[in-house]
This record gives structure tokens, C-alpha cells and sequence, in this order.
RNA sequence: CGCGGGGUAGAGCAGUCUGGUAGCUCGUCGGGCUCAUAACCCGGAGGUCAUGUGGUUCAAAUCCCAUCCCCGCAA
């Protein structure tokens, strides 16, 4: 079977190294043009692009997917099936209706909640119950496709963004081949979602990555753990960016104390008086230096207590 | 070559502008105080000041040059 894989990120990487392993499958990948990246903005190639060199597979890189350039690659490949994870673009129609079994995407949320570009970190962020990841058949909207197969486990209180990434990619490779095999074989029950139900999940912002804490402990340790180990909540401090990698709920209940309001500072970390309740902040990293234990970030700078985050 | 901050004792920092004996907080080790202590007091050990056996100088953590590494912004 020919099997066309498009995706980016290290969480489709997962997915494609998964389907590599199949040697019945013929596989080739499209993933997004190599970007200038980082600080020196260095021209990098996608994790999809290099676990796909790593294989052998052939890569397409197309700038649109709309122009005719990418009709005669579609054509040459003539894939049975279009696997579809984190590509980062929409797909045209035509490509839509061309592969005979259909094109199947991975989503990392349990469908209709969370559709868009940032699911995982959004579920971890508002600290659901439930996470997981569905595939569907890819309709013309946004992750509106009709439903295959999901996998979904408890969200735990030391989860965070990085770990449940790795989770639902590693469960959702195999719900993916799952689908894919049972879409060879034309055993699939496609389920419509329930529109009324729809949720979505907008790319990460600048914004929100921003702590005031004036919101209550718990929604900032989920947001603080929703975006660990990247991009990373942060908050200012002395008109410095602080950033925040690790914290803990000291306790929920309002005090009537100024949000952002260092009240403590010891060898466990730096209390600060939230909207509702108190947060501890375990682990930091200031403006151009490493990232320390909020410990080690107190020894050598003073005494924080009375001073104010977030401005 | 996108812009910028940083690399000093096990940890976190000051000292660099204005070259001249290596400092602070904590940890660690020893001693003291105490019914006792994570508290307090006294003392000790621990540093080629990122790298170059680079340049300038009577003298370099400090000024100049090159390289490596970490981080913030921007994308």
C-alpha cells in the first residue's frame, strides 16, 4: 500500500517512525520548507524531514499546496491513503478526494474538544480530567472530519505538557497505524462530531504565556506545566522577564492578597499570593542565565520577599 | 554573519567602567552554645576568574583579539 505521510513536528516524527517499521507500506512524506530557526536563525529541516531522510523515503517540500506543482507530485505518488500529522496547513479539496482510502488525520485531542493548532498544550492548561488523541477522516473545516478511533487516559497532577506530548504521541502512532490498517481493510466506522460541542485550541501566543497571577494558583500551575518544557510561562520581575518551569499549589483558598505579591522565600522556593490561593515556584530561569531551583535563584540576589511579579 | 545578556569555590552572585593581596550568601568540614535543633556563635578547606600556555602592561578576573558553551528578544 502506498501510504503518503504529511507532517512536522517531533510529535509526527513519532508517527511516521511507527509506520516505517511496517514494511508493507511504501511510504513518502511531505513536510514544511526548512525555516531559518533559532538564534542565529539557522535554516532547519523539520523532525519529520529528518526521520524521513533517515528511512530513505522520499521528501516533498512544497511552499503551497495550492499551485499545480503539487498536483504532479500527488499524481507520481498516487498514494493509496495520506496520512496527516501536525502538517501545519489546511489541505485543498483536490487533495482531499484523490488517495482511494481517504485522508486520515491524527489529532492530539479528544474530538470536538480542542480542535486547532495547540491541543495538548490547551488540555494541560486547563487542567482536564481526560486527555487523548483521535483520528478521523479529514473533512473540509478545521479538524471537523468524521471520527475513527480515540485513546485516552487521566490527566495526572505531575503531568505537563511535555509529558503527555510524549505520551500521546508514542499512544497516538499506534492509534494511527490502528486506523490505517483498518482503513486497508474497510472496517472503519466513521462517527460525525457533534458540532455543538466543538472546542478550540488557538496556537500558543505570546500571551499566553504571560503569568500575572491574578487568576487562582491552580489555573496558574496548569498553565505554568501546560507550557513545559516549551515555549514556558514566564512573568517580570524588576522589569526582567522571569520564567517559570516547575511550581507547586501551596494552597487554594482566596487570602486577599496583592496578586503577584512575593510573601516568602526559602530554601523550598518563592510564595507568591495569587487571585485565589498561594503558588510556590520551584523552578526558574532569569533573563540570560540557566535555569536554577528558585532556591538557588534567591541566594545571591537578595531578599525577594515583598517584591512584586508581573506587571 | 538578525539584536542583546552571561560564563569568578559544590550552588547562586558581587568585583570588570576607573588594571594593583579573590569577596558575599548558602552548602560542606571541625569546634562551641543548647534539653535539643534545620536556629545562633567561632574557625577551616575549597578558585589555572570558560578556553587560548594569545596581545597590551612593571602588573590582567578587570583592557584588546580569537574560539567554545549557556540564556533573553526577534523569527
Amino acid at each position: 500500500m502506498k501510504v503518503l505521510f504529511m507532517g512536522t513536528p517531533e510529535f509526527a516524527a513519532v508517527s511516521l517512525r511507527r509506520l516505517a517499521k511496517e514494511k508493507d507500506l511504501r511510504i513518502s512524506v511531505v513536510t514544511q520548507p526548512d525555516r531559518p530557526q533559532g538564534r542565529h536563525m539557522i535554516l532547519t529541516p523539520s523532525a519529520v524531514k529528518k526521520e524521513a531522510l533517515a528511512h530513505g523515503f522520499p521528501v516533498f517540500q512544497p511552499e503551497s499546496l495550492k499551485d499545480g506543482a503539487f498536483m504532479e507530485t500527488l499524481a507520481a505518488v498516487n498514494p493509496d491513503l495520506i496520512a496527516v500529522v501536525a502538517y501545519g496547513k489546511l489541505l485543498p479539496e483536490y487533495i482531499l478526494d484523490y488517495p482511494r482510502l481517504g485522508c486520515i488525520n491524527l489529532h492530539g485531542s479528544l474530538l470536538p474538544a480542542y480542535r486547532g493548532a495547540a491541543p495538548i498544550q490547551r488540555m494541560v492548561m486547563d487542567g482536564v480530567k481526560i486527555y487523548g488523541v483521535t483520528t478521523m477522516y479529514m473533512g473540509k473545516g478545521l479538524d471537523t472530519g468524521d471520527m475513527l478511533e480515540k485513546w485516552s487516559a487521566r490527566l495526572q497532577d505531575d503531568d505537563d505538557f511535555g509529558t503527555v506530548s510524549d505520551r500521546l504521541s508514542k499512544e497516538g502512532a499506534e492509534l494511527l497505524l490502528s486506523t490505517v490498517r483498518k482503513a486497508e481493510e474497510g472496517t472503519l466506522h466513521p462517527i460525525p462530531q457533534k458540532e455543538e460541542e466543538a472546542t478550540y485550541a488557538p496556537k500558543i501566543g505570546k500571551a499566553d504565556c504571560f503569568l500575572n497571577f491574578e487568576g487562582s494558583a491552580r489555573e496558574a500551575h496548569n498553565r505554568i506545566r501546560g507550557l513545559f518544557p516549551v515555549p514556558l510561562a514566564y512573568t517580570v520581575l524588576a522589569g526582567k522577564t522571569l520564567k517559570i518551569l516547575k511550581s507547586e499549589i501551596d494552597c487554594e483558598k482566596g487570602n486577599g492578597e496583592e496578586p503577584g505579591r512575593v510573601l516568602h522565600c526559602d530554601e523550598r522556593g518563592i510564595l507568591v499570593a495569587c487571585g485565589e490561593g498561594r503558588l510556590r515556584l520551584l523552578t526558574v530561569r532569569p533573563e540570560g542565565k540557566g535555569t536554577m531551583s528558585a532556591a538557588d535563584f534567591i541566594k545571591g540576589r537578595g531578599i525577594l520577599q515583598g517584591q512584586k511579579l508581573g506587571h
